[in-house]
RNA sequence: GGCGUGGUGGCAGAGUGGUCAUGCAGCGGCCUGCAAAGCCGUGUACGCCGGUUCGAUUCCGACCCACGCCUCCA
């Protein structure tokens, strides 16, 4: 029985899809106006690990994740490079897929942008305006008049009254209420405009994600996910608008993945603390960064230091080295193991809980190795390989995984061929039992991150 | 000021009213020419103070500390 906590709630509840076996979930994405950094890498892998483990339990998920490409900071980093702005979002889209594929991501199902969504946001404004949730500012944009919505503020545990609008930032005069936000931007002259009853403009920010959602998914739908500094005020604006125009409940559940922090610190690009998704797989397998992200509860906060990513390596290695060997046949997992896994991931998709299942698993491939009937070893090496692809990890071959080695072994840059030699050299000596000579030849190759392994049918290396 | 989260062994990180997390690191043993890998064994961990209980790290209350949101942000 799948439990997910629920924002809206603040409780753990069941999972009851609202017309299975179909499932709705909507993530909010990602902005494209800069390379995906670690913090959306979190936010990617948590969802798709959801995702994952729906479909493996058998529900038909329609998975949405949205690409807001029209924005303020679009428009100002267009404006800067001197690029028009289809060209700068069609860049970062494409980066952003890089990223995703090189995290084992599965695509989303549908990835609407906004710019693909005009006549639905007009719409529904117009239907906030009708309602007399939505007001025309002075300065000509179209606002939404928080104070109008009962139920604000449900979402964040926020009240109103208590909500310090302005104590941080300048509040806009052309508010009547300094909690009001906006639903339609008129444009300044240059900048990219769209047609609308109040003159040309542009969505804001919140009403993309209603309308793109509800188009996709239907007023009222299962997941509708996003980092937690989403949860306010964006997934409270969202829920104003959707709920005051369609007269819908919206969504049953609402997910909120933690944060990263860099070396215990907030990441941010003052503290100059930020890392791009590109940058940490140039030090870091993408698959290592995809364990660190999985060890630890989606919903809490996560501590990115090289250490974490070590041991993440560390952990991966141990379970490569169990299926090192045994045969890739096809078959299901064992039932007591996709058992205890299921236990685990049944309570709000506790990975780490998870992983430990596969580690226990782990151990026990060793020991049968070890002291077991080869064959033995195939039906636990499957029923890792399977779980593991619900995490999305994994599915590595075990030879090629330790081949392929670390960023700075292979920094070293020593090929297979010259290590075939060394190894040889190696051999040689320790048939004369030249152990001096032979454990030179092993510490040179342990400097360049080669370990060696002499097992009962030969010499084996792996790079570190 | 309002709202919220968390403090678990050397590190990371789950979980539980009374027998096990798990991984890394450490220690002892087996194996090995020596290693590596693996296996076996090994740690009076649960912020502080009270309360409930036969028994609390786990429930309740106060306290201390850290962090987050209240502004664009995954």
């Amino acid at each position: 029985m799948l439990k997910i906590h629920n924002s809206l709630t603040g409780t753990k509840e069941e999972f009851r899809p609202l017309n299975p076996p179909h499932v709705g979930m909507y993530v909010c994405g990602i902005t494209v106006y800069d390379y995906c950094h670690i913090g959306h890498a979190r936010m990617l892998v948590a969802f798709d690990v959801v995702a994952r483990y729906l479909r493996s339990l058998g529900y038909e998920l329609t998975y949405v994740r949205n690409i807001t490409d029209i924005d303020d900071k679009i428009i100002r980093r267009a404006a800067e490079n001197g690029e028009p702005i289809d060209a700068l979002t069609a860049r970062f889209i494409a980066a952003m897929d890089e990223d995703c594929a090189a995290l084992n991501m599965l695509k989303p199902d549908r990835e609407p942008r906004a710019t693909q969504h005009l006549d639905g946001i007009v719409r529904m404004v117009e239907q906030l305006v009708k309602k007399g949730y939505a007001y025309v500012a002075d300065n000509g944009d179209v606002l939404y008049a928080v104070r109008r919505f009962e139920g604000y503020g449900k979402l964040s545990g926020k009240d109103v009254d208590d909500l310090r609008a302005g104590a941080r930032v300048e509040v806009d005069e052309s508010k009547r209420d300094p909690l009001d936000f906006v639903l339609w931007k008129k444009a300044k002259p240059g900048e990219p405009a769209w047609d609308s009853p109040w003159g040309p403009g542009r969505p804001g920010w919140h009403i993309e994600c209603s309308v793109m959602s509800t188009a996709e998914l239907g007023e009222y739908f299962d997941l509708h996910g996003g980092g937690l500094d989403l949860k306010f005020p964006h997934h409270e604006n969202e829920i104003a608008q959707t709920c005051a125009a369609l007269d819908t409940p919206f969504v049953k559940t609402w997910m909120h993945n933690g944060f990263v922090r860099m070396d215990d610190e907030k990441m941010s690009k003052s503290l100059g603390n930020f890392f791009t998704i590109r940058e940490v797989l140039k030090v870091h397998d993408p698959e290592v960064v995809r364990y660190f992200l999985i060890a630890s509860q989606y919903r809490g906060p996560i501590n990115y230091t090289n250490d974490n990513l070590v041991q993440a390596r560390a952990a991966l290695d141990r379970i490569y080295t169990a299926l090192r060997g045994v045969p890739v046949v096809p078959g299901e997992p064992q039932p007591d193991a996709l058992a205890r896994f299921r236990e685990a991931m049944d309570d709000d998709f506790n990975t780490p809980e998870a992983l430990a299942v596969l580690q226990s698993l782990a151990r026990e491939l060793n020991a049968v190795k070890a002291r077991g009937p080869a064959a033995d070893a195939i039906p636990i090496a499957t029923t890792i390989r399977q779980l593991g692809s619900v995490l999305g990890i994994l599915q590595t071959d075990p030879e090629a995984w330790f081949k392929r080695g670390g960023a700075k072994t292979q920094a070293a840059g020593l090929s297979d061929a010259r290590i075939e030699t060394l190894i040889a050299a190696r051999n040689a000596a320790r048939a004369a039992k030249n152990w001096k000579e032979s454990d030179r030849l092993r510490d040179e190759l342990a400097a360049a991150g080669v370990i060696l392994e002499d097992g009962a049918s030969g010499t084996t290396w792996r790079r570190k």
